[in-house]
DNA sequence: CCTATAATTGAAAAAGATTTTCAGTTTCAT
DNA sequence: ATGAAACTGAAAATCTTTTTCAATTATAGG
């Protein structure tokens, strides 16, 4: 059982789950490496197979357990697909949205959308008050068209 | 039990199916009638209460059969929200998008949304060929604020 | 209107996914 | 080093969705 060097990324998510008041151990240490270093977004049982490479005592329970601990502390996001929402994927940086490829579920994420005429509209004419935007972009990647 | 009259939309929706191939039976037609008509999304277990009302020997399997058969025709659609993806609600008619009331779960339907112009620039950034788009709003309807 | 056929139904069972319980273990502030 | 609180994995419980099956019903054709 090897003790890799934490990515600079998932040390952070170490952090900041610490400075959470949560607690280190190892499944958990496994669980954000996997996921701070992913460029797809993975499900439950997606993240309980990695995980068992390297720390083979990991217990599904635990990856459902970090999920929520990570979710709560905003550093993953759920993602919405077609066939599904049940995975999960480093929440954006700001004002981010997320493009996913359909074929190999690879993740990019872009900024600079501007809606703010589009949801003046949609306001006036609704008489909502908008507070949240979703989007998403689905397409494929340079490799997969 | 009353065989009320089906409104306008819901004996489109009625056509529709038939012209599919699907059968017109009464559970059908009490989940259309609902599905039609509502103005917030609708989970299973939900459908099925209100169809109850109307014929009391409504299995919930039916309601799940009947949301496959209106998603399959493109009638409805699966609503996807910060506490589950799992309700269903009218599908969008062309380009459209839906803003939800994120307290009674009002939605209204919008469109004039234009996105050229960014899908092009992030295709340019990320190499990717972008093909389909989500976009949702969420807010308080004018009941709520 | 009758009939035959295929679709549909509801109950029950099965399958799948997620959550809860619990006793033992580990982390981390003192 | 110590102890309180958090965390763990296994098993059980719960919840949701799908499958199976025998009976019923819709509808096309005569
Ligand atoms: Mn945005
Ligand atoms: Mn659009
Ligand atoms: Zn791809
Ligand atoms: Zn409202």
């Amino acid at each position: 059982m090897s003790n890799h060097t934490p990515t600079p990324l998932s040390q952070a998510w170490l952090d900041t789950l610490q400075a959470g008041g949560y607690r280190i151990t190892r499944p958990l240490q496994v669980i954000v490496e996997i996921l701070a270093n992913s460029t797809r977004a993975l499900g439950p049982v997606n993240i309980y197979d990695l995980a068992r490479k390297e720390y083979p005592k990991t217990g599904l329970v635990t990856v459902y357990r970090a999920l929520e601990k990570l979710e709560a502390t905003g550093l993953v996001q759920r993602v919405h697909q077609a066939d599904g929402c049940h995975a999960y994927l480093r929440a954006a940086n700001g004002h981010e949205h997320i493009l996913l490829c359909s074929l190999c579920g690879q993740v990019v994420y872009f900024a600079g959308d501007d809606l703010s005429d589009l949801i003046a509209r949609v306001e006036g004419q609704s008489g909502f008050t908008i507070q949240e935007h979703w989007l998403q972009f689905h397409g494929l990647c340079a490799n997969c068209q």
